[in-house]
DNA sequence: ATAGGGTTAG
């Protein structure tokens, strides 16, 4: 019964379609005492390379084979290579010769495909076997080196071969594409005799990676023939050049034209459904998923985790990851870690990324992003230490990560720390990592090194201005960013709405009326928060009363900024009863904000209303509002320090409580007054508690003294709200020890030198 | 075929 079961073997396996129908065929093996042969284990594990079926079930059939053979043994490699499980593939090659089963032919591609970089030793090895020769072997040579390259190799092999048949072509013509060489890869392909299905649909997927949707399409409608891999390359292309829509109508296309879609039609379906954050479409999906009965493989999973997950329903997401217990690779544990980054459950992100059996370098990535994107830069920063000390490797996405978080702390010791390690380590500098450069030194209050990297770069994009821009608005630099904003309109790049915002907010700071005023009416459709720009503008120059006029017209209601602005204004120029007017807003607004009253009694404090400052005070009392504290931070000898009111924590404490009090004796020799309007004051609590309630921008500034030498620059940074008399205190310091001082107040820089500050319109 | 990155904010 044998012989006739192998003679129909192909119309059996091809009916094995899923997982199930793998396991109950296997039984039946089992039953007929069948599945000890070489030939039904081959098949078997050739059916779970195909269906990526979980590795411990393959290696169990395997396993269960007493001394496999050459079949056995490729197809075995054959599963491991797809998973990219080199070292099991290295020791199963090893296996081979200690058995003494000469490899065949057909095992060569497979290994020198798996070997990737590793390829130009490899062939070396083979040379000296004298292997070279095989027509299969070069083929696969062609395509590693047009993967891996050098490709210059890949074409003289493929300029040797004596006789070049279409697979030869194909393989050339995909490693032209690889390297992005449109004009060779083209010249083939005009050049060959004759071309197959395999042909038309590298020029596809090659018009795809150059994002040329136009041409892709092109080459699709004028395929002789299509397969169903030709459909998936067009629609992948869509999907993944950002036309998901498109790639769903082609779906809809090709089940017409009734074309079966296969799993890696699936994926990019699925996939295309992911960016449309569209829950209904997402419930036709599943239930056209279910009623075909599509093989359901990892990545089928993997795709759909994805696709709940960024289209709202985390809990669904995490449902079916946990239903795969066994089935998941290290893509399913990143997909549910980035479900739960990207809202904000770090927590939950965590604990996966510690449990989790394997993690890549994408692990890594997803869980510093992570941290650096939801206000948790120096926990960023933790990781990306343990990363660098385990030995794993850093790539550029983890560096772009990490000099953002960098630039958030104003850490810029640690900041050059990486960029040496970049270039020490041979990381590639693409746009993303000058991006976060520009951004890391406009932050730390270098616009010199910012410019310069923003010059170095071959192309700038609409990051790269915006930017820079921002980082000029924080430093008061208005006409830069104007300048700014006119360079890039040559240059061809199209602002966005953030461009506008950053070169309003430098017009407001510097001042600049009407260059912020020319700028708007060029602003095709302002957004609310432009719109809060000209307001914040306007009330800075004193136009009060225009500035409230454009918030009750602007064409939408208006939010906590715009009210926000015209407090700042009515501070500024002394206007109680606008403030009193945007105050009550933003109370309505914002119930839960205390900043607010306090910006109130601000305004009341810059008119000299003592009693309406006492009132707030009073009130914020009885309404149980209470200041919330925050840290403040500062960098020194490549560790970040950080602050809190009343704080003993750190090892210098002593030390910095004393510099706070001589500070103090200095300030009050030099007939220093404290700002007697300003809530945030607590001279006289501070010392009858022997300045346990000292505040934490204090403390930063104190420490700063005392680790820096007289002269030096004194870099602190993040979150440090200086108000009043602090800031007075250290532009005495200032003056008093002629250092130049450079604190950060959030987004803005104010640079203390011989007692003048460079930020002056901010107070 | 599935996963990860840079800019705004009173």
């Amino acid at each position: 019964m044998n012989k006739p079961l192998q003679e129909n073997s192909n119309v059996i396996l091809t009916k094995i379609t899923t997982i199930n129908h793998l396991k109950q065929f296997h039984a039946k093996l089992i039953q007929y005492s069948l599945h000890h042969q070489h030939y039904w284990v081959a098949q078997l594990i050739d059916r779970c390379t195909r269906l990526h079926a979980p590795p411990h079930y393959a290696s169990c059939i395997f396993n269960s084979i007493h001394l496999p053979n050459a079949f056995v043994f490729t197809n075995m490699i054959k599963f491991y290579s797809q998973l990219g499980a080199y070292s099991h593939i290295f020791n199963l090659f090893d296996d081979m010769h200690k058995c003494n089963i000469k490899p065949n032919a057909c095992i060569y591609p497979v290994l020198i495909k798996v070997a990737g970089k590793n390829g130009l030793a490899f062939h070396a090895h083979l040379l000296k076997m004298s292997l070279d020769s095989d027509k299969f072997i070069r083929n696969a040579f062609v395509n590693v080196y047009g993967q891996y390259g050098p490709i210059g190799i890949a074409r003289e092999l493929f300029d040797e071969m004596s006789e070049r048949n279409v697979v030869d072509c194909n393989a050339m013509i995909s490693a032209y594409w690889n390297w992005k060489d449109e004009f060779e890869a083209k010249r083939l392909f005009d050049l060959m005799p004759e071309k197959n299905v395999i042909t038309w649909t590298a020029m596809v997927s090659g018009y795809s990676k150059m994002k040329d949707m136009v041409n892709a399409r092109r080459y699709f409608d004028q395929m002789p023939e299509k397969s169903v891999v030709s459909w998936n390359a067009m629609i992948s292309a869509y999907a993944q050049n950002g036309y998901p829509k498109e790639a769903l109508s082609l779906f809809d296309e090709m089940l017409n034209v009734g074309v079966r879609p296969n799993d890696t039609t699936w994926v990019a379906v699925i996939s295309s459904c992911s960016s449309c954050s569209d829950p209904s479409l997402v419930e036709s999906l599943v239930k056209m998923i279910n009623e075909k009965g599509v093989n359901r493989n990892c990545f089928v999973n993997t795709a759909i985790i994805d696709m709940y997950a960024k289209c709202g329903s985390i809990e669904m997401a995490r449902k079916i990851f946990d239903q795969l217990n066994g089935y998941r690779n290290v893509v399913t544990w990143n997909t549910m870690i980035s479900a739960y980054t990207r809202v904000g459950m770090l927590a939950s992100a965590r604990e996966l990324f510690d449990q989790m059996p394997v993690k890549n370098v994408v692990s890594w990535n997803s869980m510093i992003s992570g941290y650096s994107q939801n206000g948790q830069s120096s926990v960023a920063i933790e990781l990306f230490k343990e990363m660098t000390s385990k030995g794993i490797m850093p790539d550029e996405v983890t560096v772009v990560s990490v000099i953002s978080a960098c630039g958030h702390l104003g850490a810029l010791e640690l900041g050059n720390w990486v960029v040496n390690f970049i270039s020490e380590n041979q990381i590639k500098l693409n746009a993303s990592v000058y991006n976060s450069l520009i951004f890391m030194y406009s932050k730390c209050g270098s616009m010199k090194d910012a410019t310069t990297i923003f010059h170095k770069m071959e192309t700038r994009d609409v990051i790269s201005y915006n930017t820079l821009i921002t980082g000029f608005a924080a430093h008061g630099k208005g006409i830069e960013t104007t300048q700014l904003l006119q360079k890039m309109k040559e240059e061809g790049i199209d602002p966005d709405r953030i461009t506008y915002v950053g070169v309003l907010t430098a017009c407001s700071h510097t001042g600049l009326l009407e260059e912020g005023r020319e700028v708007f009416k060029s602003i095709e459709s302002p957004d609310i928060d432009h719109y809060a720009c000209m307001v914040d503008l306007l009330g800075r120059v004193g136009k009060l009363n225009e500035a409230k006029r454009v918030s009750e017209r602007m064409p939408m209601d208006p939010h906590a900024g715009i009210y926000g602005s015209l407090l700042n204004a009515s501070r500024i120029h002394k206007r109680i009863d606008l403030g009193e007017f945007a105050a009550n807003k933003l109370f309505e607004l914002e119930p839960e904000n205390s900043g607010n009253y306090v910006l109130l009694s601000n305004v009341y404090a810059s008119a000299g209303r003592w009693e309406d400052v006492e009132r707030i005070r009073t009130l914020m009392k009885k309404e149980g509002v209470t200041k919330t504290t925050g840290w403040s931070w500062m960098e020194h000898g490549g560790k970040i320090h950080k602050f809190i009111v009343g704080d003993q924590s750190h090892e210098r404490s002593v030390e910095i409580y004393q510099v706070l009090a001589e500070m103090k004796k200095k300030l009050r020799t030099a007939g220093y007054e404290a700002d007697k309007g300003n809530v945030l004051r607590d001279v006289e609590e501070e010392e009858k508690e022997e300045m346990v309630g000292t505040h934490s921008e204090k403390l930063a500034v104190a420490f700063a003294l005392l680790v820096t030498e007289p002269g030096a620059i004194i870099r602190v940074v993040k979150n440090l709200r200086i108000c009043g008399d602090c800031h007075t205190a250290i532009k005495m310091i200032s003056k008093l020890e002629e250092r130049e001082i450079i604190v950060r107040d959030n987004n803005r820089f104010h640079c203390f030198k011989d007692n003048l500050c460079s930020c002056k319109e901010y107070w």
